[in-house]
DNA sequence: GTTTCATTTTGCTATTCTACCATATAGCCA
DNA sequence: TGGCTATATGGTAGAATAGCAAAATGAAAC
């Protein structure tokens, strides 16, 4: 691939990869109501503590979400609440796609 | 990961997941300015025939572009142009987010 | 200081993605 | 028809990702 597209695309790539997976999406959409810690995130998704955290280190990598530790638990926030945006498409978010 | 999550996110993650790519990206916003062939978007990335046309196959399965021929070429265009408005957020496409 | 709890990191395996090559298919034109 | 161009598909090696389990970190309570 040349390089002046890499240049371009692919940080805006990296955020809407980011946003590619069903359990971070609902991630983002969770702390888009409210800041939520790692423990309540964990009971929601169902998946190991493990995997959700992975899950919100990508995301904090992208830049969407940020956290602050309250006593030993962490709090994640939603840091660009502009995400919550993006499936303004008609169909978009009702789209069955298969990839 | 709960049913439930699969059921409401998986929809609108695979979408984003097909946005997710540089060169896929750079396609949607290239036929934003215009319908392109093919063969022009295999020039204007530089990868080999076969990526690019792998790149459209994700990219119609999911809803995003669609083709028409004309002649002996394969013409693509933008079939939901609204994803064209998804990078509004400030910083979103400048952001250097390593995955 | 040691124990405990919440979270992160690491190690691992299975799966998926990417890019390329080779081959197949489809339409055009001589 | 046969050859040519454009695109799609199948196969594959290498990289990346997902998820679980277990070890490591860090704060707080005892």
């Amino acid at each position: 691939m040349k390089r002046s597209i890499l240049d371009v695309y692919s940080g805006e790539a990296a955020a809407f990869k980011a946003l590619g997976h069903p359990t971070r999406l609902f991630i983002v959409h969770q702390l888009g109501k409210r800041d939520t810690c790692v423990c309540e995130l964990t009971d929601m998704v169902g998946d190991d503590v493990s995997t959700i955290s992975k899950h919100l280190s990508v995301l904090r990598g992208a830049g969407i979400v940020d956290s602050t530790r309250k006593g030993n638990q962490i709090i994640y926030k939603l840091k660009l609440r502009c995400v919550l945006n993006l499936a303004v498409c008609a169909n978009f978010s009702k789209r069955k796609a298969k990839l």
